[in-house]
DNA sequence: GCTTCGATGCTCT
DNA sequence: GAGCATCGAAGCG
């Protein structure tokens, strides 16, 4: 397994985001490791994008890692689950990826006894599943990725990777309608 | 204190 | 497969 050198991260945030897609995302706990090659994201860049936290160059004590330099976990929780991002973009420019969905690879009995007897396909489908399911938690926030705990390794070459609008940002504007989020094209273990 | 953020997992069909 | 109730933390004033 082939971890991601933090130079990995220091691309255009749309770019990166593009090239995440099939990478694994691995999280090791007490309790074992799970990981999950990666097959959905959404760019969120501050500077022009309603939808972030992080809009208008907002700095907060939550928003803080994304002003950081590339390759941190931004980790957001809302309401009873937790969102995972890898912080990308210049230092000083709050940009982020959120991965809404990964595909089951290592501890699938793990993530079967965190998410309880439920069919694979819905162990990872959608951003506060994934991170159930591999044991992601608020405290990870600010984590570098490529070190243990939480860290990306490269995964799979995608065949076709799909390009459109992004989900559940009905009010914020003109921003509901950039095409910011991308999948693998096919894989069952998108969120829709 | 009140508002603001959206996904999950029911139920019903 | 669609609609709806429910859930917690952080920001702001």
């Amino acid at each position: 397994m082939e971890r991601m050198p933090k130079e990995f991260f220091g691309k255009p945030t749309l770019e990166l985001a593009e090239e995440l897609l099939g990478c694994e995302l691995i999280k090791e706990t007490e309790e074992g490791v799970a990981s999950g090659y990666i097959v959905e994201t959404e760019a969120y860049i501050g500077a022009v994008d309603k939808a972030a936290h992080s809009y208008d160059y907002k700095r907060t004590k939550r928003t803080e890692v994304m002003f950081g330099e590339a390759g941190y976990a931004y980790t957001y929780v809302m309401h009873t689950h937790c969102l995972v991002n890898v912080v990308s973009g210049e230092a000083g420019e709050p940009e982020a990826i959120l991965i809404r969905a990964v595909e089951p690879v290592q501890g699938i009995d793990l993530m079967y006894e965190r998410r309880g007897d439920k069919k694979e396909k819905d162990l990872t489908n959608g951003p506060g599943k994934l991170t159930k399911a591999l044991g992601i938690v608020k405290s990870d926030y600010g984590h570098l990725y490529g070190e243990p705990p939480l860290y990306i390794a490269k995964g799979f070459i995608p065949e076709d990777i799909s390009v459109g609008p992004r989900i559940g940002i009905e009010n914020s504007e003109e921003a509901r309608d950039f095409p910011w989020r991308f999948w693998v094209t096919g894989n069952k273990f998108v969120s829709r």
